[in-house]
DNA sequence: TCACTATATCAGC
DNA sequence: GCTGATATAGTGA
């Protein structure tokens, strides 16, 4: 079940460009709420998965957060590479130069 | 209303 | 630096 807060959220992921990234926070904050994670359940439930690249959605101190093709555990290493490729690097589990990195919307 | 959740932040060690 | 607890907001039954 799509809902509006969750078509708004895929809005704004989409807007991020490529080699770019964001976080759970400022989708929140750019819907002037605080759920941060009602943000994370709507972008677990996309349809549009490959226009809503999770992948770009990171959490707020640059690491993955919990996606990385499961919710329960796993290894990072798809995103990694997937972020790779659009020009960001994956330190230590983290991203590389997340600040300058970082898509703020808004 | 209750329980769950891909978070964020604070306190304690 | 890590873990535990708390706050917040949305969804589904």
């Amino acid at each position: 079940m799509i809902t509006l807060f969750a078509s708004r959220v895929y809005n704004l992921v989409k807007k991020v460009p490529k080699g770019r990234v964001t976080t759970y926070k400022q989708i929140a904050a750019a819907l002037n709420c605080k759920a941060y994670r009602a943000v994370g359940q709507a972008l677990k439930v996309n349809p549009y998965a490959p226009e809503v690249p999770c992948h770009r959605v990171v959490k707020q101190d640059g690491s993955l957060g919990g996606f990385g093709g499961q919710t329960k555990g796993r290894k990072i290493i798809a995103k990694k590479n997937l972020l790779a490729k659009e020009g960001v690097v994956i330190s230590r589990g983290k991203v590389k130069d997340f600040q300058k990195l970082l898509f703020k919307l808004g």
